[in-house]
DNA sequence: CTTGACCTTCCAACGATGGGAACGTCTATC
DNA sequence: GATAGACGTTCCCATCGTTGGAAGGTCAAG
């Protein structure tokens, strides 16, 4: 099957499938004689592999350590699981950062009235340290920035 | 004061003090004649607010528009809350993913025996549907990613 | 044989940050 | 005043995973 088949049965979009290719996460398909990439169930099979891994925001490198794993029949268990456990503990962190920033962010707004007033506990803390006003002559600020989000 | 100075008064480096300022985050500092980028206390000051909002998680684009409103002394603090809470709903949406993720990992990693065995649930997820060994001629995966993470 | 859907490669962008090269400037010491 | 070294400047590149597009070749159906 070519790349767009392959794609749609793994979850895996052909960008991504030339993408791993190119790292060399995942081995370079054989072509055809007019160069397109040929895929067999088994690749699906590795892609979706991939996809699943990716989905449980395992990275690239750690995804290729897990697949050598998945080929290797005698793999340690243990071994699969140190990665896991990592990953795990990774994730913690990351959540543990988003966590510790929505409670800063609910504290403020909950003291934020929110209405017409420019009072707000919220630029305040931005502002952290209260220095009194501004010294020195403020230049003025453009609206928007020059590059788009 | 030189970016240098301003960097480490306000925390923010300097190659981000330059970045903030191509992108149009922050208005160009003043030169000297010799070209080097002049920073006041007020500067400075902007600085740790943009700082402070980086480390609350807050995206540029809203980082201007929190900019743009702490400079206006006739805001409206509903529109400082409304950024906040749409910010914090996001960080939400991330953690909700991230403790999914959480979530299977342990189950699959507190089923894993992490031992010399080769067999591991964790393996068999990412598998997911389970198919019956492979089908075609699989090739061959070299040691390592082409490119290093 | 044309049309449109696919494939190929290459290049760029995202967001925020760091690293470094090549070159100019400031300051302290000799 | 010359020189060293700590700073500044701009410019380019890399990250990480993913998407987008351009320019061109291939395939299958009408």
């Amino acid at each position: 099957m070519n790349i767009g088949e392959a794609a749609s049965a793994s979850g895996v979009s052909a960008k991504m499938i030339r993408y791993y290719e190119q790292i060399g996460l995942i081995p370079p398909a054989s072509r055809t004689d007019s160069g397109y990439r040929e895929y067999t169930d088994a690749d699906v099979h590795m892609l979706r592999f991939v996809r699943r891994a990716r989905d449980l925001g395992f990275p690239v490198a750690e995804i290729d350590e897990l697949l050598n794993l998945w080929r290797d029949r005698s793999r340690r268990s243990a071994d699969v699981k140190k990665i896991a456990t990592a990953h795990i503990d990774s994730l913690r962190d990351k959540i543990d950062g988003l966590n510790q920033m929505v409670a800063t962010l609910q504290d403020l707004a909950r003291r934020c009235s929110g209405d017409g007033r420019p009072d707000c506990p919220i630029l305040a803390d931005l502002e952290e340290a209260t220095e009194p006003a501004t010294t020195g002559s403020p230049r003025r600020q453009q609206r928007g920035l020059k590059t788009k989000y």
